[in-house]
DNA sequence: ATGGTAGACCTTCTA
């Protein structure tokens, strides 16, 4: 099972490009984020014509996350737990139905610049309640894959220009530390764990020819329980995607399952 | 030191 995480920046302004992907990839279950739309506006109908079921989580003009499976959505679960008071559309959890049955939450965290802002004490508090979650999955001893755009730099070799990014809140210490904290619960992530984890990024900003430059960063990423991560048998970045017409600013990141 | 792009939407915010 091929299960996929792609930041589209607005699904309907990338519906053909989005289509044409998934028409060449064929994946099993792809999560979503950055829809920018509510759930209404959601163009369902084009993706269950190739044959997914569609859950979404959405929201006006920004954020707003989805998940789409050929498989059926079971257990659909909207929003982070944690604050009654965060209207943010960042989370979506759903089991896919199968043999396996599989866990998969599509995660949009808040990228948080200025750092010295709210903004960044909101993306801490919400990796905080991320935490949370995680811990609770984790105790099912299910296949789990926490999935999506972290908006967090890892490593320095996570950056074509690191040197860029020491003041951005996608590389601060303490975003990196709480990325990492989640990993220590047992969480293992999908694209260093597969051999060789070759540098690679999965973004490349619109702005000043990053893509041309391949001036880009790496943080989309895969979380998984020791259940998926048994069952690991790659992970790939589909950079190509970044070169068509119309793209996102983020390429997909898919990882295969032997379930 | 600044500007460069993209999307939603109404004028500026987010990334």
């Amino acid at each position: 099972m091929r299960i996929a995480t792609w930041n589209i920046n607005s699904i309907n302004a990338r519906l053909e490009t989005a289509l044409r992907w998934f028409e060449e990839a064929a994946p099993d279950v792809v999560c979503l984020q950055e829809i920018k739309c509510i759930d209404e506006k959601f163009p369902a109908e084009a993706f269950e014509r190739l044959g997914y079921n569609v859950a979404v989580h959405g929201q006006k003009t920004y954020n707003g996350v989805a998940i789409l499976s050929k498989s059926p959505l079971e257990d659909v679960m909207r929003g982070l737990p944690g604050d009654e008071s965060d209207e943010q559309a960042r989370y979506l959890e759903a089991v896919v139905s199968g043999p396996v049955p599989v866990r998969v939450a599509s995660i949009y965290l808040p990228n948080g610049n200025p750092v010295s802002t709210e903004k960044f004490t909101y993306k801490l508090a919400w990796m905080e309640r991320l935490k949370a979650r995680a811990i609770e999955l984790l105790a099912y001893e299910e296949p789990l894959a926490l999935v999506g755009d972290y908006n967090v730099i890892p490593e320095p070799r996570d950056a074509a220009n690191p040197q860029a990014w020491t003041s951005d809140a996608l590389f601060q210490p303490a975003s990196r530390e709480a990325f990492r904290a989640l990993k220590w619960l047992g969480l293992t992530e999908a694209y260093m764990a597969v051999d060789g984890a070759p540098e690679a990024y999965t973004f490349w900003d619109y702005q000043a020819g990053a893509w041309q430059r391949n001036n880009g960063i790496r943080i989309d990423h895969a979380l998984l329980s020791p259940q998926a991560a048994d069952r690991l048998k790659g992970c790939v970045i589909d950079r190509h995607v970044r070169g068509w017409d119309k793209p996102s600013d983020h390429v997909p990141l898919i990882i295969e399952l032997d379930l």
